[in-house]
DNA sequence: GCAACTTCTTGACAAAGTCCAGAAGTTGAA
DNA sequence: TTCAACTTCTGGACTTTGTCAAGAAGTTGC
């Protein structure tokens, strides 16, 4: 990946201390949610308005250089993964989230029977289920 | 499916107007929010608080007589097609659910590279698109 | 009909976002 | 470098979606 800066640059967006910092803290905690992230950016810049984080979010989102996740029950996480086809797999019990591969080169399911007249640009996938943690808790 | 007044009976579940007009409500309304439903209840039996609604949706999935779904962006919604392998469909413009039957017999890409030591036992898959009627629009 | 238990109501509370208006910053052009 | 136009940021109010808690009401099995 591009240094932030760059990056920002290649899209034509106006390049702010806040964004530069969000960028970075969604490269530095993947899966973190805008509050997370808000906290880490203060450490990094000293202070931002939560308006801020979610502008920044939103528009890095809108331009692909994140990617937003939003898990049943929790709050929309980032990361900077972009581009390659990876799905999410979280925790039922403690709610961590981690990175899966498919099987590569295969797109899952994407064809369906009826499609309803959509135009379909998207499949997601989030696999439910208990981490290692949580199992040897139990 | 069974009558609302048998499905809870045979769960064993306390029969209540309340939980006997949400389940009709959710029939009715498929992909229904909170608050949709609630009205709807509303309208069929004058009265009912948001948090027996809540309380109703939450018991009733539980017991696997609805399903919840949560697409990102939007209140959770609920169905009572259960038990068939359906997914659903959303349109990124204005919001619309639609289920969409998976090619039958194929699991979708259930079997990850590396599960992370995660014992997985769902997979959540939410197609994004655009519907016919946003695209006309366009 | 009664006791034990569960559910419902009401109202406060919390989390995650959005909206708005004015201040500040960024950019491209002179 | 300076300026004007435009965009973003700040701070605060507000909305939506949902949860918590306590007492009132309803349901069930005996």
């Amino acid at each position: 990946m591009l240094n932030p800066l760059e990056s920002l640059r290649e899209r034509g967006l106006p390049v702010t201390a806040q964004r530069i910092a969000v960028l970075r803290a969604v490269s530095g905690r993947p899966h973190g949610t805008a509050d997370d992230l808000a906290e880490d950016v203060r450490r990094e810049i000293g202070t931002i308005s939560r308006q801020a984080v979610y502008n920044a979010l939103g528009t890095l989102a809108e331009h692909g250089l994140i990617r937003r996740i939003q898990p049943s029950g929790s709050a929309a996480r980032y990361e900077d993964r972009v581009g390659d086809n990876h799905q999410h797999l979280v925790c039922r019990s403690c709610g961590e989230m981690v990175d899966v591969d498919c099987a590569p080169g295969e797109t899952p399911c994407l064809d369906v029977v009826d499609d309803a007249g959509y135009e379909i640009d998207e499949a997601e996938v989030v696999y439910w289920g208990t981490c290692p943690k949580c199992l040897k808790a139990r």
